[in-house]
DNA sequence: TTGTACGCGTTATCAT
DNA sequence: ATGATAACGCGTACAA
């Protein structure tokens, strides 16, 4: 393997010289340049990217820390679009993405900390599952680069991207309502997924429509639901005891709501006639598989790509961020 | 951030001695390491990846290199389980992931190149996609490391972990037979996919069924479909204007039988009862929401598993290794 | 515009 | 069992 030396010498000139060409120097005079590019095609050299980043004190690189537990199987498509958006950031930018999921909920901690103590990666982005909490203070205490998708601590001020459901949600309802629905339930997000149970902006949002609607809000009306089909079908139909006449549910996710349409097929109802849903990500799947399936948006591409520009940020100008809140949206279905 | 040097000052040792520790060489005494552990703890040091991998003329990183076009959207559920499984193979060896999906066809070919002959990483795992075949030929000829997933070009002894589909497909034709199917059509992979389409083994298992089965075989019955939901969708209805009494068919992944159900909704019939299908992937999702829909078993996550182990090997021994094939299988769902 | 000397933080070699 | 010294391949600082 050739080296920048190599180059050097191949083409008379020093090191820093053949660096300058390397680094689209201005520095540097043509006829010099050319003879240099000829030695490096010549060598077919390629620049050394470990020896750059030692020097650099930087890895160029970037941490997408996926917390165990994403065998959730579906949310997967929901985390592929954060990743993508990402992704797509990171390397326009000229870093890489780097993708760590620990084999064991234990490990994703020490994960963390790996990545970035031992820099392998300038910066990461973590999930706000369980646990993360510990990792994001941390990290703002000893000034390590990070950001959260979603708030992974209470009083988090800083370095995260959320997004809130509140309003989306509240037009879902009324718009079930609209649909002719008398009796609205909820689906919404697993508490314990996060580290502070408190702020669900589904029930939030679900709440505020009863309340302009001049409905009654209770409980019984609500449960929440994993991201996953078999949950939301198990939900769902536990749901339906609670609230018998209920017609109408929306869900916070989409494998949640997969899970009531098949839970409707087999109790023999077609969803969306004899019973209406609202779904809650909108995957680009849902669209091509239930085209009449009304669904909140969920920003997840747009999350992925705030959170990448948030933590680059970071990285190269040190310091922190105040956090991001996106703002899910619901757009009626065209009636016909 | 502490180094090497403050620890083995603080510990009164060298620096070796340091790097001996690290690396549980059992060449150091136990009063030695005590010390030198107990200075690392207090200067909470954590060893610079970047300056070993330098020094050691590694990544420690493998690459898995996306083909533009993942925008396949739920093809992705596919590409997860082989990137789960390369990821736990290549992290349980004590590497790192390196994800790339260029933004455009155009930088496969170079991003593959920069991975590897920059040193971002130690070897790369690719898809076959088009244009992956020039890579791949080139990295064998100067001995860079990497795997297919599937046969990158034709001819490839090496290198790569594919699935056949030939068995799984004869079986899947003899079950819709079994199950009073008399015209039955093939939805197979698209052959631009690829970059030798002449090898389709679910064509060659297809025509094998038919064979056996005292039927002929004709060109009418078999359409190719991207593997989306949308090309499902539009090339199972193309299919029927060909195979009118068509009254059963075998996809070649699960979006394209996502495809073939919305149609069947459409038309006013029932997937399973009033026309017979049998899929192509075995999606976990797939056994979520479609219980009923018996299918091959696609194995993705042993594919990603056994492409990441080749690669190791590779990287770590050299040389080359000759391809691996699994079988695809099917299994009859039991009747009731 | 170009070159020199040094350092980034680690491991390898060869001593002792 | 431990240490001195020299790499690894590049960028930085400063001088010329």
């Amino acid at each position: 393997m050739a080296t920048l030396k190599d180059v050097a010498k191949l083409a008379g000139v020093s090191p820093k010289t053949v660096s300058r060409v390397i680094n689209d120097s201005p520095l540097v005079n043509e006829e010099t340049r050319r003879r240099v590019l000829e030695a490096i095609r010549l060598l077919d050299y390629h620049p050394n990217e470990v020896a750059k980043n030692l020097r650099r004190r930087r890895s160029q690189t970037i941490g997408f820390l996926v917390p165990y537990g994403s065998d959730f199987v579906f949310r997967d498509t929901g985390m592929m679009e954060q990743l993508k958006g990402v992704h797509d950031v990171v390397v326009r930018e000229g870093y890489n993405l780097m993708l760590s999921v620990p084999l064991v909920k234990e490990d994703s901690l020490w994960e963390a900390e790996r990545l970035v103590k031992r820099r392998c990666v300038d910066g990461v982005i973590l999930y706000p599952s369980s646990g993360i909490d510990v990792i994001a203070k941390e990290f703002l205490h000893r000034n390590l680069h990070f950001v959260t998708l979603g708030i992974g601590f209470q009083d988090q001020k800083s370095n995260f991207v959320e997004v809130d459901f509140s309003q989306a949600t509240c037009e879902a309802v009324f718009y079930l309502f609209s649909r002719g629905c008398k009796r609205v339930g909820l689906l919404t997000r697993p508490h314990w997924f996060f580290n502070f149970p408190e702020n669900d902006s589904f029930l939030s949002g679900f709440k505020k429509a009863l309340d302009e609607a001049g409905m009654d809000f209770t409980p019984q009306l609500v449960r929440e639901s994993d991201f996953t089909v078999e949950g939301g079908y198990r939900d769902f139909l536990k749901l339906r005891e609670q609230v018998p006449d209920m017609d109408g549910v929306v869900c916070a996710a989409d494998p949640t709501a997969y899970g009531v349409i098949r839970a409707l097929w087999e109790l023999g109802k077609q969803p969306g006639r004899d019973f209406k849903i609202v779904s809650g990500d909108n995957f680009p799947l849902t669209r091509k598989l239930f085209p009449w399936l009304p669904s909140m948006h969920n920003p997840l591409l747009r999350q992925g790509e705030e959170a990448a520009r948030m933590l680059l940020k970071l990285v190269e100008r040190g310091g922190q961020l105040p956090g991001v809140v996106l703002e899910a949206t619901f757009e009626p279905p065209k009636l016909h």
